[in-house]
DNA sequence: GTGGTCTAGACCACC
DNA sequence: GTGGTCTAGACCACT
């Protein structure tokens, strides 16, 4: 599924987190689509159960995925109540790397394109 | 000059390299402009001078500070050897925020007017 | 694993960084080997743990180690990205003490007769 | 005849008597011609005399100048008195450079024939 | 007075 | 137990 840096310095559990997340953006992972238990992905990434507990209840905080008793876990349908706080979030960072960016004399167009490409990629998932 | 949050769970030299970051990237600080010694910021900021020195010694790794012994740090100029790999690092960082925000259903739009504010800002800045 | 010198002006962590340096490079310590924990190493030495904490950090910096929260410190393999600047670095060092030599006529042929000394002990590890 | 970078890490005495040694051993400087005086040099430095002065004192110990009382620092002929532990020393530090960069796979021929060029051009210098 | 090094001792997050 | 952060307080070299 994914695979894990253990010379990060960043802790595994965010390393996780990170992983999932991209992988529900990118909709490789579907709406309602179940992901692996705990224990499964434990086995498969070799570390402590633990760990991916923790990473999965913060996915779950932030609403990314929803637990389901005795089921397992699924991806969230994207809904409103979560979205605001870690919108705002995001572009608070996004104009911390754009000023650095723009300070280390990146042309403004280069980020422009950029954008544009990541929004029609996008686009295009949409169809299938 | 700034403040520091205590309750943050981010490091307080990590917050002091960001602060002083922000106040060179945004040209507050010019380059071979003085910031405060070591033991000046640690007193006003009421933290142990050894935390302002390891955060300056960062950012002089960084190459956004150079230290001189017995006159104090000042702002680096900024030079080309040190720009490209951070350049990269801070690319890659932007994309994934980028992707994030397209699937929370922020407008393109929206992104690119706020580059668009960033670099205009800086072109102000130029005229000083 | 060695000693420091007390009385050397050089500051210990710098002294710990070098030893730790020609361990690696002479290939007595192996690429993901764990080197000591810092606790460990400040007790066998008997100085204080951050010493060789701030040792260890330039040393990762450096790219010779790399640590694992909660498990250790591991000795890096050689990686490209970091060799280029760091080979510009020491051939000027080079330079500058052959000058000297020559100056002091060292004879030409023991400089290069301890050059292929070596490289061929380099080959003989090889073969472990 | 030199300049200094304050931005440098090391000593300003210790930058003055390393371009000061480079002068005398690239033959710029004769044996027995005159240096410049403390304050003479301490001028065109902007920096304090005192500094120089260490730095002078320090090259009379290594046997690289003379200092003549009212008359001046002159460059020392060479003499057989201070070379030897000076050249053991020298072949230390070569030593560790040659280790690591043979660990950087520099290739062996590089360096060999880095040092034929500069022991050719010290050749060249003798006919002056 | 400045940056830099070091010690002693404490607490935290991670696994 | 491990790495990482932080404080308090000391000493040194440099200018």
């Amino acid at each position: 599924m994914f695979q894990l840096d253990l010379r990060e310095s960043k802790p595994l559990y965010e390393q996780i987190k990170e992983k999932m997340k991209e992988l529900i953006i990118s909709a490789v992972l579907k709406p309602d689509e179940r992901i692996p238990s705990v224990r499964e992905l434990a086995q498969t990434l070799t570390i402590n159960p633990n760990t991916i507990q923790k990473a999965y209840k913060e996915l779950e905080n932030e609403g990314f995925i929803y637990s389901v008793r005795a089921k397992g876990n699924f991806v969230a349908p994207l809904e409103q109540k979560a979205i605001r706080p870690r919108r705002d979030e995001l572009r608070k960072e996004l104009e911390k790397i754009v000023a650095e960016l723009s300070y280390l004399h990146e042309p403004e167009e280069q980020l422009i394109s950029t954008i544009q490409a990541i929004y029609q990629e996008k686009e295009g998932k949409k169809d299938d």
